[in-house]
DNA sequence: TGTACATCAGTGAACGCGCGTTCACTGATGTAC
DNA sequence: TGTACATCAGTGAACGCGCGTTCACTGATGTAC
């Protein structure tokens, strides 16, 4: 079905879009491939390069739709929850919940290990301004240490689904949820 | 030169696993290939099958050997600096000569983006026992929570790998160093 | 200790497959009259 | 408001390249006598 209207394909580019940023947090940038890209927005491979410059494009433009999501949602949840919002956040970044469901998850945890490898220097300025945002948001949660706790909310998310399965692994999650809560 | 010494061939053998053990720590192991693996150890790819079953066998083999190399590293430290090992054994963690040297430093760092989105049993269970090791190595340096010790080590050290050249870096291993050494 | 011969580690070319990209084609969309 | 026509988003096949793996070949190693 050929040529579909300008609204349609609007969607259809906000779909590719939306499939990429979730595909590359739930397996990695380096193992998405523009026909699955394509295939979950409910498209074929074809049409990729009439809406995108390159695989490269699409993949910089799906890091900052995962940051802005991100950073609605936790908006949201301020609304929502006004001054428990940190504690609720603390609390769901550090959840099984979020382990298990990268896809909408936090960007700078599910990408700190390619991005710590690349040396595209677009992508890494993506991700940094992506940790930029993670550290103001936690800094707008009223902490002394932004630094010390986004490495630790990073790394015992990361570490809980490389251990995912084993007893490891919610005690990354119980240990830093207790040591984040220690204090202030 | 075709047909080396049984001797040799050890000896090319043990350099390309060690070769392996390096480049994944360096580019990740998504980004090795054979060969380049097999150039770095000093040899064509041709021979590689009769040495390995796989590439994957190989990169088994690679992280194994990785544990097995800083736990003497660690073995080391601790025979030469007696009860200070613990301190320089934290400070070289968080240091940026280790976030600038990842060949030769922690495989659970360096590993841990992969190891999160990986499907491949073997691999996560090798992940798995590198792992226990790390947390092995901070509790005998006498420590009352080690899980949460080790989730800000390594996400503190792979934040400043992927930050690298932004301000941002130093401030990551900064902070971790302090929160390390403020509780005995 | 020599010598003749079999073995086989390493080489470089080739094979197959996956994946990013390109392209001829289709037919509904959008426009010009 | 219709109608005729140009546009172009999406399709599926094909191209090229990279990479894991295989293979015929080489000639030093190691062994049998």
């Amino acid at each position: 079905m050929p040529r579909v209207s300008r609204e349609q394909m609007q969607s259809n580019r906000a779909a590719v879009v939306q499939a990429a940023s979730e595909l590359i947090r739930e397996r990695g940038m380096a193992d998405v491939t523009v026909d699955a890209i394509s295939a979950r927005a409910g498209l074929t491979h074809g049409s990729f390069h009439k809406q995108f410059a390159s695989k490269q494009a699409l993949l910089l433009e799906a890091i900052c739709a995962a940051v802005d999501q991100r950073r609605a949602a936790v908006q949201k949840t301020v609304e929502e929850h006004g001054s428990d919002a940190p504690g609720v956040l603390k609390d769901w970044y550090l959840s099984e919940e979020h382990r298990d469901n990268p896809a909408t998850g936090c960007a700078v945890a599910a990408l700190v290990g390619h991005a710590a490898t690349v040396t595209d220097d677009a992508l890494r300025d993506a991700y940094c301004r992506a940790v930029d945002d993670l550290l103001a948001m936690v800094e707008d949660a009223g902490t002394a240490d932004a630094f010390g706790e986004v490495a630790l909310m990073v790394g015992a998310l990361e570490l809980a689904r490389a251990t995912k399965g084993t007893p490891l692994s919610t005690r990354f999650l119980e240990s830093a949820r207790q040591r984040l809560s220690r204090r202030e």
